[in-house]
DNA sequence: CGGCATCCGAGTAGATACTG
DNA sequence: CAGTATCTACTCGGATGCCG
């Protein structure tokens, strides 16, 4: 891993203090990590904006098989939570049988651009985190 | 908001197909999404490592009063993971009364780096999920 | 096909009291 | 001070059945 200097550390301290000048305050109406991360950096918000990054329209089932262990009501609920906060889009055809398909909007393709930072470091470092979980699981 | 072209949105899924090379698989022993990101994107973890990398040291009760509505309860449970997965070091002073010193270890400033870009993004757009938010509400 | 409604069990969070 | 213990309340997820 990289080390990490003094000096980047005063750096990121300052970025916190810039975004999150209510750091010290408890009136907040609305914090950005309690009402907008927690929704999108959820396991599953995670999963099906990258499955939507990769394939540009997936239909329900389809999505549904790629994340291999949701439930259809656990699928729905998210979906709706990000169409209503503008991650994703939903078309409906009104064929027979019925025809849904989502897919990222700008916003959400704008999202998935700083995600994917985040999730290629667990990717890479993830090695690193099982070895600390076993480490410390001895240590207890 | 920024647009994304096409050609971004190709380069991002490209990306994912690296990272997530087993994107059809479901034979997954070790997913990062799952079992790294779930804990660390956590709203509570979230603001643990931010606090911690604001102020390079915080004491149990010191955290508990920035992060101002988290039980004893839950902090001790979160810190205890966090530490468990390297994110975080634990010092502990054998004083009277005890003193405890939570800070982030090297592990943890790596991570801090990329996930500060998501928080900041979320506080940049927070404006952008709240109008979907009203809008979609309506819409319903 | 793409969901929603319903029910149920398990886990998780919160409040409070207590202790080394 | 830094937690743990306990109890309760509630949310969440999973399974199932149904319907347009």
């Amino acid at each position: 891993m990289e080390t990490i200097t003094e000096n980047q550390k005063i750096k990121v301290a300052k970025k916190i203090k810039k975004m999150f000048g209510h750091v010290d305050r408890r009136n907040i109406e609305f914090c950005p990590i309690r009402d907008v991360m927690s929704l999108a950096s959820d396991k599953w918000s995670i999963l099906i904006i990258l499955y939507l990054g990769y394939y540009p329209v997936l239909r329900f089932n389809k999505l549904r098989k790629h994340i291999y262990d949701i439930s259809n009501k656990v699928l729905s609920e998210r979906l709706k939570m990000l169409e209503g906060d503008g991650y994703i889009s939903r078309k409906l055809f009104a064929e027979v049988p019925i025809r849904v398909e989502y897919s990222l909007t700008d916003f959400g393709h704008s999202y998935l651009q700083k995600l994917l930072e985040l999730t290629e470091w667990a990717e890479k470092h993830k090695g690193t985190v099982i070895s600390n979980r076993a480490d410390y699981q001895k240590s207890t």
